[in-house]
DNA sequence: TGTACATCAGTGAACGCGCGTTCACTGATGTAC
DNA sequence: TGTACATCAGTGAACGCGCGTTCACTGATGTAC
């Protein structure tokens, strides 16, 4: 590696998503950050000012990577449904942020775009507040409780399918 | 306020769970804690070890809570669902706590025996797998969104009854 | 093709701070006699 | 009723540590001529 690691900033928002999946943004530091991309302890403040502008960065990435998951379902209530929850089983890291705005700094431009994409995917699959809430709703909610270990079995979307199918059917 | 406090490790899991509320459980610190309930810094690890052990404070007295709340709804799916909600929305503090295993001394007996309760109140509400865990999840899932902020209104619970109906309906 | 220079990504030493932990202690309470 | 003693809740000084921040710096890259 030489002395201008060429996409470092890529690789810290990587490692920082990992080690929030693995401890939680609670045990990030920028310094922890540092080590695990292999640079001087100064380097992250460089690129993104304070761990609120890291965590910022992975919770855009996570918006983007949820629309993108979103998008490819159509408008399928339950495929969404099930895009959503393994979204979030496939990067809990980015999850575990972007629905905590105490982390983020939420005036980021980057940040409120790709929110505001993954914000369309999810209105536009059904015109009804309350059917879209409701949808929503349980595929956050399942997500989350799996992620938590609440709920747990052998499959996660053979799991889903059946709770999220309660909702999804018009 | 003597020597002897003679409520302290009540005020401090109060104070945590305000603490917690206001900047969630990565904010807290022992030493925070023992300020906001007006004692020295090292009472709080007289009482509760360390900051693991303060959290399944909290947590343990918000499952008992939810499993009091729950009981009180009795067997209508919609009503425990409300209930759910409202406990989220009243005790943010305690509900960011619960479901962070992470943060938890997952083998105190009074946390199991709190959490035993809720579940049992949770399971009691339908025998079929997939409804109560429907049920569970859209009134989770709806809180957390809530709570977070990507759904807001004037009133929780007038936002969440149509939302929770579509599942709380045969 | 070669040299000079600007730019900027990343370094590393230094700092002050809040933290958790330890430990000998002190003051209040309850109990035995 | 009074004294002695055990218990334990809470104190406060001291410590070492990891953290974020600052700042003068160095090395790589690109561009002008």
């Amino acid at each position: 590696m030489s002395y201008h690691h060429g996409d470092l900033r890529r690789a810290m928002t990587a490692a920082a998503a990992t080690a929030v999946a693995e401890r939680g943004p609670a045990g990030l530091s920028l310094r922890e950050l540092a080590r695990l991309a292999g640079v001087s302890h100064a380097a992250p403040a460089h690129h993104f000012g304070d761990k609120a502008g890291v965590l910022t960065a992975v919770a855009a990435e996570g918006y983007t990577l949820l629309a993108a998951a979103l998008a490819r379902a159509g408008d399928d209530l339950l495929a969404a449904g099930i895009a959503y929850v393994r979204f979030a089983v496939d990067h809990p890291g980015h999850f575990a942020v972007m629905f905590d705005r105490s982390l983020l700094h939420g005036d980021d431009a980057e940040l409120r775009a790709a929110e505001q994409a993954s914000a369309s995917a999810l209105a536009g699959l059904t015109p009804d507040t309350d059917a879209a809430r409701a949808a929503w709703s349980v595929a956050h909610g399942f997500a989350s409780l799996w992620l938590s270990g609440a709920i747990s079995g052998p499959d996660v979307v053979e799991a889903a399918t059946p709770v999220l199918r309660r909702v999804a059917l018009p």
